[in-house]
DNA sequence: GCCTAATTAATTGCGTACAATATACTAGAA
DNA sequence: TTCTAGTATATTGTACGCAATTAATTAGGC
């Protein structure tokens, strides 16, 4: 007798509940960014640079895990908008220098304030918000260390 | 003396962490499912489908959480693959009925038993999945109901 | 110095996401 | 019936996200 195979719902998929929830998120800090005219990918790119700067484009890319087929268009949009500047490197010319215009430096904790008071709208105690956290991360470091490549398909050809 | 802003740094955002924690979860289901050359998105929309079809695009988008500036052409690729079938719908022209092909039908046990095989990868058991699904889903609900907008920015003018 | 392998960005192509708009259709009021 | 408000989908425009490729530059071996 075959092995029953494991049914498989919506609702009640992890991926499904991250999906969501970032889609949401990105929707909640569109609505907060918009004074700024900031997208969230921006924003991370700013946190990112705020804590160093200047950085090369795989710097930056390592740390908010975005690659340059994203950010280099990202960039351009952020630098036309006057949040960074861009450099080549005099020493290595293969590189790009990413930094701060004086703009981002100055707008850092006007921002800081207006997303502090979005998150209270989260309602979440501290506690709350770093168990949360740490719980994601704990799922994001099994999700990163899979390689279904591993499983090779033994199913009907399609 | 003026209250000191709060920092934010972005390895400690719950946002960053469910961002990246989606995009590794895409590609671990990109890799899952390149045997049956689907994407993340289409797989929810057959996950959604099987468990209820035909639905309109309406319907369907109401299950993913996806308007039909996505699923329109995401369904027609997934037409041309022979996934779903549309059809306008008879008595109410407005509507589009979205349905499983009968390749889509067939292919449901081998794609679940895959991805099950997959998801082992992850390591993690059943309760531990479900606490962590429940903990996101707790936060979704809270970003789902937080309207930014509700706040108005009084910082300095851009 | 000269050739080759490695490194870094940029580009290309495809597939989402979603706001805003347009189009087609339906149903209800006058 | 005709006008109108509402509904459902499609289209448009902008911005990611990333694999794959290209182009430019650098560094290492000889």
């Amino acid at each position: 007798m075959a092995t029953p195979t494991k049914n498989i719902l919506l609702d009640e998929q992890l991926c499904f509940a991250l999906y969501t929830a970032s889609k949401r998120f990105n929707h909640f800090y569109a609505d907060a960014l918009a004074p700024f005219k900031l997208t969230y990918p921006q924003y991370i790119t700013l946190l990112a640079l705020w804590e160093n700067s200047p950085m090369t484009v795989r710097e930056l890319g390592s740390h908010v895990n975005l690659d340059s087929g994203t950010l280099t268009p990202l960039l351009k949009r952020m630098q036309t908008q006057g949040w960074v500047e861009r450099n080549r490197d005099e020493n290595d010319e293969r590189q790009v220098n990413i930094s701060l215009s004086q703009k981002a430096i100055d707008a850092k904790l006007d921002i800081f304030a207006h997303v502090n008071s979005c998150m209270e709208l989260l309602n979440m105690d501290a506690e709350t918000y770093a168990n949360t956290r740490d719980t994601v991360n704990f799922a994001s470091d099994r999700i990163k260390n899979a390689d279904p490549k591993k499983i090779d398909y033994t199913g009907t050809e399609l």
